[in-house]
DNA sequence: ACCCAGGGTCGTC
DNA sequence: GACGACCCTGGG
């Protein structure tokens, strides 16, 4: 670990608000001087915005430009996504205009795989506080600044985890998906690293959905927010179902909705942007 | 005190 | 494909 500092100019698309509580992490906090402070895979990251400037203070395993050019996407243009996106469809200009500073993080594959195993019918309060808890029990501790931090524990680390300990934590139900899962991918009987080579995005759907505690919902956040990175997907929650079904389905009952429904339409108006649309508009509405 | 809903999945019918 | 069950917690 070693303390680096790395800054970036006119960064186009970087708003911390946007993109550290739009939904997509967990492990990322302000601070009371406005800055945020996340722990990642790397250590730990501290960010700050001063008008055009972003600086990145970090206590680190690799070189902060490497780590913080991959974590925060930053080869990818977004004012040409963004142009796109917002010439397909007129409400999804105005939840574009809203949440513009918007990136979706290339986060750590395992542990978005169990974070959002987590975040199954719960909130997010509580999705924080239970990844917080696991971490501070089998997770590496690190001192920066004299302050400590709980990295999220490696594969091995949280399979030395049972199922009582798991429930001891707050996970509830999820207990035992959390165990199983973590049983899974350490004795490789799912290799994370081979999932890299699979390019069709539904064959790779697939492999994540025979994970327990891996439906649709949470496969597609994993295909979006981690680092396997696909637009092409559509995760559907309550919110995303709520707002897809007023903006344009306009069912009485938004229950009635079927998901192959709301599929099919988000492909009809955003094609293979589709994942990147959905984050906009889940923000949106979440906040409004 | 009580009720409801939360970035859903799973088993069953 | 449609139901209900499922841990727990913050907010009304």
């Amino acid at each position: 670990m070693e303390e680096q500092i790395y800054a970036i100019e006119n960064q186009e698309s970087f708003k911390l608000k946007d993109i550290f509580e739009c939904g997509q992490c967990f492990r990322w906090n302000q601070n009371i001087d406005g800055t945020y402070t996340g722990i990642i895979k790397n250590g730990i990251l501290n960010v700050e915005k001063v008008q055009n400037r972003i600086v990145f203070h970090g206590f680190l395993d690799d070189d902060i430009k490497k780590i913080v050019n991959k974590y925060f996407d930053l080869e990818r243009n977004y004012t040409n996504i963004k142009l796109e996106l917002s010439n397909k469809d007129i409400y999804l200009k105005q939840s574009i205009d809203y949440g513009s500073g918007i990136r979706i993080l290339n986060q750590d594959l395992w542990e978005t795989i169990i974070s959002f195993i987590i975040s199954a019918n719960n909130n997010i309060p509580r999705i924080k506080n239970i990844i917080e808890n696991i971490s501070k029990k089998y997770g590496n501790l690190v001192i920066w600044k004299e302050k400590s931090y709980y990295m999220f524990p490696k594969i091995e680390q949280l399979s030395k985890a049972s199922v009582q300990e798991l429930r001891q934590l707050g996970l509830g139900f999820r207990d035992k998906r959390v165990f199983e899962t973590t049983q899974i991918i350490a004795n490789k009987e799912i290799n994370l690293e081979k999932l890299y080579l699979e390019n069709d995005t539904l064959n790779l759907r697939e492999r994540l959905l025979k994970l327990p505690g891996v439906g649709s919902k949470v496969a597609d956040c994993i295909l979006l927010f981690s680092d396997l990175k696909r637009f092409d997907v559509f995760p559907i929650d309550v919110w995303v179902r709520r707002v897809m079904n007023e903006l344009y389905i306009k069912n009485e009952n938004e229950n009635k909705v079927s998901k192959k429904q709301i599929m099919d339409v988000a492909y009809e108006k955003f094609g293979d942007l589709e994942g990147l649309a959905q984050q906009y508009l889940f923000y949106w509405k979440r906040e409004n």
